[in-house]
DNA sequence: AAGGGCCTCAACCGCTATAGA
DNA sequence: CTCTATAGCGGTTGAGGCCCT
C-alpha cells in the first residue's frame, strides 16, 4: 500500500503549538466538529498538518481531558490494567475517563515502572533459614518432576542467571504448589523461607502436578510458548489471580523477568527472549536457556 | 551563578487497520 | 478487488524545566 504522505509539505510547521494555534483549533472544531483532519488545517488557518491537528486536540485540547496527577486509584488501575493488558495504552485509557492514551503511556515510563522495579528490588533480601534434618527434602532426594513449561522455564532461567527471585511470587505463581529446594552443595539441607530470596544458582522450583480437582496450579495447557505476557494473561491463570494482591503479584514477576534494561544489552519491557522457545519443538528447555546468553547478553 | 545531567511530557514518527470510492 | 484517505496505535524524540554540584 502507497503510504500516505503526512507533513512532508513545505511551509508545515512543527513542534509546540502556540495558544493563537489552539485557539483557531478550537474554535474550529466547535464550529464544524471534529473529522475531515487533513483538509482541517488549510480551513482554520493553521500551517499543521492535519495529524498533528488530531493529536493536539485528542492528547491535549479536548474540553474532557482531566489534568492534574494521577490519583492512588487511577495508579492502581492502571497497574492492573497494564499487567492485564500490557502496553495497550488506548485499551487502558478507556477505563480511565479523562486521562488519554498517551498521558497514560508517559506516566508509566516516568513513575509507575520505575516504583514497580523499585519495589522488586526492595523485596529482595536472602533469609535463608536452616532446617537441615527437618524438612525431608534433602536435594539429593529430589529430581525435579515438573508438570508445566512456565514452572520448568521460570526455575531454568533463576538456575542459569543466579538471578534473585521472590520467593512469595513465585510460590504465587505456582499457585501455592510448589516446594523450592536448594539443590547445590553449599546449601544442602536448606529451604527459604516464605519471604526469602532465592540467590542461589541452583534452586528448583517444584510444582505440584495439576489435577483436574485443583483449582490452582498449572494444566499442561497453560505454557510459555509464546511469551511471558501471554502465559500471565492466560485465563486459566489470570481466573486464579484476580485478588488485587496478585495483581501485584503478576506485575512483579513481570518487572522480574524484565529488570535491567535495554543500557545493560538486556530486556526492557517484556521477555520477547522467550519467543524463541515453542514448546511444540520439543526443545530441551535447559538447551534453551543456554542459549539465551547469546540473545540478552548481561541478564540481570 | 553557572552549567551539566536528569526528568518529564508534548509532539512526532512509522506503522497498521479500516472505510469507502 | 484495488487503491486511497483517514483514524488510531505504540514507540521514540527533544525542548524545557528542575536539580545537583
Amino acid at each position: 500500500m502507497v503510504r500516505t504522505p503526512c507533513c512532508k509539505e513545505e511551509g508545515i510547521k512543527k513542534g509546540a503549538w502556540t495558544p493563537e494555534e489552539d485557539q483557531k483549533l478550537i474554535a474550529y472544531l466547535q464550529l464544524h466538529g471534529e473529522g475531515g483532519w487533513r483538509t482541517l488545517p488549510e480551513k482554520a488557518g493553521l500551517k499543521r498538518c492535519g495529524k498533528s491537528c488530531r493529536l493536539r486536540w485528542a492528547n491535549y485540547l479536548r474540553p474532557d481531558i482531566k489534568r492534574g496527577e494521577f490519583s492512588p486509584e487511577e495508579d492502581d488501575t492502571i497497574i492492573k490494567l497494564h499487567a492485564l493488558k500490557g502496553n495497550k495504552w488506548a485499551a487502558i485509557a478507556t477505563s480511565l475517563a479523562g486521562r488519554t492514551d498517551n498521558e497514560i503511556k508517559n506516566y508509566w515510563n516516568t513513575n509507575l515502572k520505575k516504583r514497580l522495579k523499585q519495589r522488586v528490588l526492595d523485596s529482595t533480601t536472602p533469609k535463608p533459614i536452616n532446617l537441615t534434618g527437618k524438612t525431608g527434602l534433602e536435594p539429593k532426594n529430589h529430581k525435579p518432576v515438573y508438570s508445566s513449561g512456565p514452572a520448568r522455564l521460570l526455575n531454568r532461567v533463576a538456575s542459569k542467571y543466579a538471578v534473585d527471585l521472590n520467593r512469595d511470587i513465585l510460590t504465587g505463581i505456582i499457585s501455592g504448589n510448589t516446594t523450592i529446594i536448594a539443590e547445590n552443595s553449599q546449601n544442602s539441607g536448606e529451604v527459604y523461607s516464605p519471604t526469602s530470596t532465592l540467590v542461589n544458582s541452583s534452586v528448583l522450583i517444584k510444582p505440584i502436578p495439576y489435577t483436574a480437582s485443583t483449582s490452582s496450579g498449572f494444566s499442561d495447557n497453560c505454557s510459555l510458548s509464546d511469551d511471558l505476557t501471554d502465559f500471565l494473561n492466560n485465563e486459566e491463570i489470570s481466573d486464579v489471580y484476580s485478588t488485587v494482591d496478585n495483581f501485584e503479584l503478576m506485575e512483579e514477576l513481570k518487572g522480574i523477568l524484565s529488570y535491567g534494561g535495554s543500557g545493560n544489552g538486556g530486556l526492557e519491557d517484556s521477555p520477547e527472549f522467550l519467543d524463541s522457545w515453542n514448546v511444540e519443538d520439543n526443545m530441551d528447555l535447559e538447551n534453551f536457556v543456554s542459549s539465551l546468553d547469546s540473545k540478552v547478553g548481561v541478564f540481570f
